[in-house]
DNA sequence: CACCCTTTTCGAAACGTTTTCACCCAAAAG
DNA sequence: CTTTTGGGTGAAAACGTTTCGAAAAGGGTG
């Protein structure tokens, strides 16, 4: 449907110069006659000139843009950490492409078909071959889901093994006997370290974690809602103490647990994570562990521009949270 | 950094056939002999050829890429939106990328250069000449933010004014007599839309809505809060019912009122819109006009797919919400 | 006026594809 | 045995840039 697009070629003719006058005039190359390249600015401008990326970007050896690739941007962390990538990118002067992918061929395509300058990844289906590919080609790359390290390979990710015991030791502070865990997607590396942490501790402090007592949550409010309740139903002992992958599987579990008439937290207390916006202004408020999704993208950035720019190799950065005590977790005597 | 990539030249050289036959080997362009276009895919796998799109993309005619353009995607919103725009795509067989920019200038750079397919646009800076340019480019255009028509134009809003009325006339029935609005952005389509449908309804009930009880929110929390509070320390009258023109505001104001003893809904009914995810969940929950970000973005696709086909001419849909009554408002005796 | 710099402009190649058309060759038809 | 057919392949042009080296145009100097 599109009509022509006015190349460089017509503002050429149109100023009655030369196609590569006209591309030094455009990049401020410092050498044409001062008004004639005023000249050529003026036609540009008036023809609305825009220049083709594809075709700069075929001859670029860099193109100044930067991909995030991420399987999905529903849910109340993906903005944050989004927005944090794109000031990052901002303020290092490169552009952002945001790629949701939840197939990881059309990803590689687009990371090694764009000629994009580096990528900053969250995508847990990425295969090893993949990771293997993204090493073997040098391609700058910022892994947030996964610690992974090469020349040109770097992570940012939260330290969830540890987040897991924190929450595990405040919770046996606070005199809870008997746990439940709520976990997140399968295969995910957050969710089972967070849970190996948690049930680390608990071991040690002699308690076992049964798998009865690792119910499905997969990060979403609805799901642990539905698996609380089934859980419930099957009428075994209620655990005094639930730790939950996520905020929204927090909510979920109080919901339905309220819902049956017991009490959030004198009989059940409940502890979420990543103490998103909302689960403070709950009633009751959720207790959680804060990470920083924010400090996450923009740490991401700063170190895909080092991978980039080929001064340091890779490396992995860990991110500690800790916990917030809120309304939803109270003492056991 | 990154090393020399594999072309198609070197898949040719490698497979000792000419480049063009691997181009239609690759595209599937049946043409070939079966046993050669096998040789061909396994060199190419063998080697790990990814075609580069800027070299295809400068011939093609279409790239089957859609493009969206965002200001932002901070916020509770955009999520749904933006992943309803992804499902689309993938329905209809397109490619998504997305593409944040505050600046317009770089937002015109990316749709024109890069040969997209179509855009769907959400950003509140638009100035009329680049309105217009994309109007004279024929260029396929859906906005979700204001509403604008064209043969290669169209527009998916919601209809903010029917949610003013709509609101106002569900705060009279309750016996409200005194009213505060706390608008969103100033400009913004929406926003100026949903104060005038509220402030003509009040009017015609004989109400005038002084200048006074329009209070900055800016559509987020924190700002509704803040102004708030400065709207109580002022000490002028406390309206019986304030809409807030989304619910973070309306979150803000319940915060405020709370914090100084006022009651809501007993006190101040307390009315905001969206009905984004949370507000159900907190104490008091909040009575809001639901609205389908979800619908808005599935149907900016549709839409947009019809222009780019070229079938048909540009539309305006305009969505309709409607109130969903909660705790944050009563009747008023 | 011939010469040499300097400043300004331009031609042409290159980037990696797709696509059109011509070519080649073997098999079928005459 | 020549001609036609058609399947299979390749050469070359085109897409819109940037960039390099060469050419042209001035401007002094000797």
């Amino acid at each position: 449907m599109a009509l022509r697009k006015v190349t460089i070629k017509d503002v050429a003719r149109e100023a009655g110069v030369s196609i590569s006058t006209v591309s030094n005039a455009l990049n401020g190359v410092d050498v044409l006659h001062p008004e004639t390249k005023q000249h050529i600015l003026e036609v540009a401008e008036r023809l609305h000139y825009v220049p083709n990326l594809n075709g700069r970007n075929l001859k670029a050896k860099e193109t100044r843009v930067i991909g995030l690739f991420i399987t999905s941007i529903k849910g109340p962390y993906y903005g944050v950490l989004v927005d944090a990538v794109y000031q990052g990118c901002k303020k290092y002067g490169y552009e952002l492409n945001i790629y949701i992918s939840d197939k990881t061929d059309n990803m590689m395509a687009n990371i090694f078909g764009r000629r994009i300058d580096g990528a900053v990844i969250l995508n847990e289906h990425i295969k090893e071959k993949e990771e293997k590919f993204l090493a073997d080609n040098q391609f700058p790359t910022v892994f947030i889901d996964r610690e992974l390290k090469g020349d040109t390979i770097s992570s940012v990710v939260f330290d969830s093994y540890h987040e897991g015991e924190m929450v595990a030791k405040y919770l046996l502070e606070l005199g809870h006997t008997s746990f439940a865990y709520v976990r997140g997607v399968e295969n995910n590396f957050d969710n089972t370290q967070r849970l190996n942490g948690f049930r680390d501790v608990l071991k040690r402090a002699g308690i076992a974690l049964s798998p009865d007592y690792i119910i499905d949550g997969e990060y979403e409010t609805d799901a642990a809602y539905h698996s609380m309740k089934k859980f419930m139903d099957e009428m075994k002992p209620l655990p005094d103490a639930v730790f939950a992958a996520n905020d929204l599987s927090a909510i979920g579990v109080i919901e339905a647990l309220t819902e049956e008439g017991i009490r959030v937290p004198e009989d059940v207390s409940v502890v979420g994570c990543d103490d998103i916006e909302i689960v403070k202004l709950l009633k009751p408020s959720v207790t959680t562990v804060r990470t920083s999704f924010e400090k996450q993208g923009a740490l991401s950035v700063a170190r895909l521009i080092d991978l980039i720019k080929g001064e340091k190799k890779g490396t992995i950065d860990i991110l500690q949270g800790r916990v917030i005590p809120r309304e939803s977790t109270c003492v056991r005597e």
